[in-house]
RNA sequence: GCGCCGCUAGCUCAGUUGGUCAGAGCAGCUGACUCUUAAUCAGCGGGUCCGGGGUUCGAGUCCCUGGCGGCGCACCA
C-alpha cells in the first residue's frame, strides 16, 4: 500500500530519454511488435501519410466483450504508432446499414416486420431515447469506449451509402462483378444460389434455416454485388434483374411486389454484399491494420476473399489482420446485463475500473482466449493489478509486464483517472458486503484501518470502492453475503457454556476502551489469554490458537450466523457498539 | 472434407527475427508473524518445452509428419 499510482502514471512514454526503463519496456509486448509492422507496412505504402487502423461494428443488438477486442486490438496498435510519434488514426466503421436480422429475444414480435430493414431504419426497442435501433446499440458501446480512453473516428455505413459516398467504388464492383463472381466461385464448394427471392414466405423460410436471406449476390439473373434496399417496404428482400454498365440502369423486383429501375449512379438506398463491401472500405479508406475473429480465417471467409477483390478489383493492399480469440465471461450473475444475457464492455466497467478492463485486452495476444471475470476472481485480478503496480513501482516488474501497465492506465492523450489510494478490491468490497454501502459507517471503518494514515474522504478510495460495491450488489450471490443478525439467536446463546458466556463478558467489558482497528484486534485475541490465565501480550501457544479460533466461530456464529466472516475487528466496528451489546448478550 | 489457433513447472501463462530460454505469477514447501475468512514478509523451481523425423555447429524458437484440444468454414454476414 501507500502507493501513489499518480506519481508514475504520468507521461512517461512522453520523456523517454528520462526513462530508459519504460522507453525499452514498452517495446517489448505483442502491440510493439504489431506497430512495428504496420509503421513498416505504412511506410512501404505511402510515406509520411497518416497511418490508418480501423474496427468494424454491427450495432444489431448488444456490442459484448468480445466484440470489444475488435476495437482495443487496433486502438492499442494505434496507440503505441502515436507514442511513437506518427499521425494515426483509429477508424471504427458501424455497419448500421446492415439489415435487421432477426428480433432478440425479449423484444416484441411487432419488430418482426422489419427485418431486411437497414439498422438505423429499425425503431429502438420499447424505452429507449434513441432514434433507432442502431443507435440504441451504438450509444452504449460509444460510452464505454470513452470512460476507456479509446479515441476513435466512428463511420456511419448508413451515412456513407446514402450520401454516395461509395459511388464510385460501387460502380466499379459492378463493372467487375464478373470477376468478383469468379473470385467467389473459388471457394464455392455447392453450387450457389439461383432462386429469384419471389415471396415473403420464402424469405422467411431462409431466415429460419440458417441462410440468411441476403446472399452474396448470386441469382438466377445474373452476379450482383450490390443489393438495393426497396424504395416502398425499404426491405433488402429484393432481387435485381438486371443491370446496363452504359446506362448504369439497374432493375429490381421486391417481394413486396414492387419492382422499378434506378440508375445507379444516382442511386443511394443500398449496398455492396458484405464481402464485396469489407475489402471496398479498406481501399476507401487506406485501412493499413485491421483485425477480425477467428472466424474469419477459414478459406472462403470474407477476410481471404477480401483480400483477393482488394487486389484484383479495387487494386490495394489488403491491411495487415490478426486473427483474434474469442473473449469469456467467467460468473456473469443469472440477473445478467442487458437484454440477451451477454455482459457488455458497459456491466463490466460497473464493476472494475477502466485501467483493469484494458489491462485484460492488452496483457494477452490477440490469438489468447481469455475470461472476463465477474465472479469472485475479480477480486484476485485486482489483486494481481496491485501486485503489478507495486512491481513497476519498486522497478521490479518484467518489460512486458511494465508495456502492459502503462498500456492501461492511459494512453497517448494522457492518462486515465485512478484511485488516489487503492485500497485492495477485496477490502472494499468486504467493508460494503457489511455497511451495505452505508457511506457514513464505511468512512468511520477505512479511517480506523489505518489510524496513523486514515482514510479522511471516500473520494481518496473511489472509484475503486463504487466498484466494489457494484460487484457486491450485482454479482455476489445472496447466501454468499454478510447479514448481521438482526436479533439474538437466543437458542444458541442459551446453550452457551459458563465459559464461553465468560468469554462474551469479557469481550463486552472491553469494548469502550478497546474501540478501534487495533483495540479490538488486541481484545479479541486477548479474551481467550486472560480466560486461560495469561497476560494479554503472551505468546500465542497452540492450545490459545485452537481456543481463539473456536472463540471466532462463535462470534461468528452469534453476529452474521454463520462460522466465518469478514475481520472481526472490522466486522465489530462495522455492527457498531451497541447492536453488538444487543447480540451478544445473554 | 477444408482452414485457423493452441499444446512450455500442479494451474495461468512469458519466451521478437534459431545460440545463458528453460522463465514469471499463483499454488505448494520452509521460516518469521497475537491479525482466520486466497493476511503479510523472506527463502525454495531438473519441467521428455505433446510425440516422431529433418534443416543446422546449434531449435520451445524453422520445415515435414502424427496426436490431442478449441474454434470456424463448407448455397450468410
Amino acid at each position: 500500500m501507500g502507493l501513489i499510482p499518480g506519481r508514475h502514471s504520468g507521461y512517461a512514454w512522453l520523456s523517454r530519454k528520462d526513462t530508459p526503463t519504460v522507453a525499452r519496456s514498452i517495446e517489448a509486448d505483442w502491440v510493439s511488435r504489431f506497430a512495428d509492422e504496420v509503421i513498416a507496412e505504412a511506410e512501404r505504402r505511402a510515406p509520411g501519410k497518416t497511418i490508418v487502423c480501423a474496427s468494424g461494428l454491427s450495432p444489431s443488438g448488444p456490442i459484448h466483450l468480445g466484440n470489444l477486442r475488435e476495437v482495443m486490438t487496433p486502438h492499442l496498435v494505434a496507440d503505441e504508432i502515436r507514442r511513437r510519434g506518427h499521425d494515426c488514426e483509429h477508424i471504427i466503421s458501424w455497419d448500421d446499414f446492415d439489415r435487421f436480422r432477426k428480433v432478440p429475444a425479449g423484444i416484441d414480435e411487432a419488430w418482426n416486420e422489419h427485418i431486411g430493414k437497414p439498422l438505423t431504419s429499425v425503431p429502438a426497442p420499447p424505452g429507449s431515447t434513441y432514434p433507432n435501433w442502431a443507435e440504441h446499440f451504438k450509444a452504449a458501446m460509444a460510452a464505454a469506449l470513452a470512460e476507456l480512453g479509446v479515441e476513435y473516428r466512428g463511420i456511419s455505413q448508413t451515412q456513407m451509402y446514402t450520401s454516395g459516398a461509395y459511388r464510385e467504388q460501387i460502380l466499379l464492383a459492378m463493372r467487375e462483378r464478373a470477376r468478383i463472381d469468379a473470385i467467389l466461385a473459388q471457394y464455392r464448394t455447392k453450387p450457389k444460389a439461383t432462386k429469384v427471392i419471389t415471396d415473403a414466405d420464402e424469405a422467411a423460410a431462409m431466415e429460419g434455416s440458417g441462410a440468411a436471406g441476403e446472399d452474396d449476390g448470386s441469382a438466377a439473373t445474373g452476379y450482383f454485388p450490390y443489393k438495393p434496399y426497396c424504395s416502398v417496404c425499404d426491405r433488402d428482400l429484393t432481387t435485381v434483374t438486371s443491370y446496363d454498365d452504359d446506362t448504369t440502369a439497374l432493375s429490381y423486383t421486391c417481394v413486396c411486389g414492387h419492382a422499378e429501375t434506378v440508375l445507379l449512379s444516382e442511386h443511394d438506398r443500398g449496398k455492396l454484399v458484405w464481402k464485396v463491401d469489407w475489402p471496398m472500405r479498406w481501399a476507401y479508406e487506406g485501412v493499413v491494420f485491421e483485425p477480425s475473429g477467428v472466424d474469419h480465417s477459414s478459406p472462403g471467409s470474407s477476410f481471404v476473399v477480401g483480400g483477393q477483390i482488394i487486389r484484383d478489383v479495387f487494386k490495394a493492399d489488403q491491411p495487415i489482420g490478426p486473427m483474434y480469440a474469442f473473449v469469456g465471461i467467467s460468473g456473469m450473475a443469472k440477473m445478467s446485463s442487458s437484454r440477451g444475457g451477454v455482459p457488455t464492455p458497459g456491466d463490466a466497467l460497473q464493476i472494475m475500473e477502466p485501467p483493469l478492463l484494458r489491462w485484460m485486452y492488452a496483457r494477452r495476444r490477440p490469438n489468447q482466449s481469455f475470461k472476463i471475470a465477474f465472479d469472485q476472481e475479480v477480486q484476485r485480478m485486482y489483486d494481481e493489478w496491485d501486485s503489478l503496480v507495486r512491481k513497476v513501482t519498486e522497478g521490479t516488474a518484467q518489460p512486458a509486464d511494465i508495456a502492459a501497465y502503462q498500456r492501461s492506465i492511459g494512453t497517448a492523450a494522457g492518462p486515465l483517472p485512478t484511485t488516489p489510494r487503492p485500497l485492495p478490491y477485496r477490502t472494499l468490497a468486504s467493508i460494503v458486503d457489511i455497511t451495505t454501502g452505508d457511506e457514513e459507517q464505511t468512512l468511520r471503518i477505512l479511517r480506523d484501518l489505518d489510524p496513523d494514515n486514515p482514510v479522511t474522504s471516500l473520494d481518496e478510495v473511489r472509484p475503486r470502492l463504487d466498484r466494489a460495491e457494484r460487484w457486491i450488489t450485482t454479482q455476489v450471490p445472496a447466501e454468499q453475503r454478510t447479514q448481521v443478525r438482526e436479533n439474538p439467536d437466543v437458542d444458541l446463546l442459551n446453550s452457551l457454556s459458563e465459559t464461553e458466556r465468560e468469554s462474551l463478558r469479557i469481550l463486552l467489558g472491553g469494548l469502550d476502551e478497546h474501540w478501534s482497528l487495533d483495540g479490538l484486534t488486541t481484545l479479541v485475541y486477548g479474551v481467550p489469554k486472560i480466560q486461560a490465565g495469561l497476560t494479554p501480550d503472551a505468546k500465542p501457544t497452540p492450545e490459545l490458537k485452537t481456543a481463539q479460533r473456536e472463540f471466532f466461530a462463535l462470534l461468528y456464529r452469534l453476529l452474521v450466523g454463520r462460522d466465518t466472516g469478514p475481520r472481526l475487528p472490522t466486522l465489530l466496528l462495522a455492527v457498531g457498539a451497541d447492536r453488538v451489546r444487543k447480540l451478544l448478550t445473554i
